[in-house]
DNA sequence: TTCAAATCTTTCATCCGATGAAGTAACTCT
DNA sequence: AGAGTTACTTCATCGGATGAAAGATTTGAA
């Protein structure tokens, strides 16, 4: 409360609040995960099976050269590896490793870690803010995300 | 739910919700603000009052260099206005100017907008996460960011 | 079957935002 | 007055993300 933070107690504040939160996980995750970045903790987190290359740019919403880019610096370091869709030999599906695998699982544990730390929530509100934020997460992917629109 | 997207129900689920979240929001304050950049939003919704550079920074977790460059945008467009700290001249303190004021307002309606079509939460329930969000902030405040600990 | 169009990924040039070191001006303390 | 600290600016630089163009493979139409 030191230094004023409210601010309207309208849309602007939510705003601040689920920036800060972002950036306070993040900052948290980057202590006890050193030498990944941001995107490849995402990364790592939607590697709970081999996926489509193209897939995980849709998801991240980046383009397929961002995500060739992230691949080949986990590839680089032995967390991932490429293999060809049998199906359909022009994708690529990216697997973990056996470390990546390990690696993920110290990574999911740090994560919620960093969630507990940041937030400071009591488990029973933890939980309902997990609750809603899975309702959000499936409306914004059910509602599509505006991204693009390529045509 | 078409592209598996459910992962450990853990602290990965809360990292993709949250960094989706954030994303969504501004990809719709985007839409709704296209000639200002995320931190730009940030940086208006801060400026219910006059601020000083260094507090902008610090409550931004950005470098001084960096608030410099925002401000600068933003006086160029005449939205803001540097003014001297009469008690210390060595500061300069950051004001809205009219049209500024005017595009605050347009951008807290907008940003209320975009929370409100991008998590799809009835009005309760957003209030629900409002109240949330607001404690977590607090946390993380009083928490101290742990960001740099310059020694 | 064959060939044109579409799809999946990579390469590379480029851009933008953020960083950090060094500089200037003003304040504080002794 | 002078040393040290604080507030902001300048500028060179970097990393992550972008978008256009190309290579490889599949799909669809004639």
């Amino acid at each position: 409360m030191s230094e004023g933070d409210e601010i309207d107690g309208g849309g602007g504040d939510m705003l601040l609040g689920v920036a800060l939160l972002y950036w306070a996980l993040h900052e948290r995750l980057e202590r006890l995960e050193p030498e990944l970045s941001k995107q490849e903790h995402l990364f790592l987190v939607r590697l709970s099976a081999p996926r489509r290359m193209g897939d995980l740019a849709r998801l991240m919403q980046a383009l397929p050269s961002t995500v060739t880019a992230l691949a080949d610096g986990l590839e680089a370091r032995g967390l991932i590896a490429r293999r060809r869709d049998p199906e359909d030999r022009r994708v690529w599906l990216l697997d973990l490793t056996e470390a990546g695998r390990a690696r993920r699982e110290d990574m999911l544990a740090h994560a919620d870690r960093a969630i507990r730390e940041a937030t400071g929530l009591p488990e029973a509100d933890l939980d309902r803010f997990a609750a809603l934020l899975t309702r959000i997460r499936h409306h914004i992917r059910a509602d599509g995300l505006p991204k693009g629109l390529p045509f």
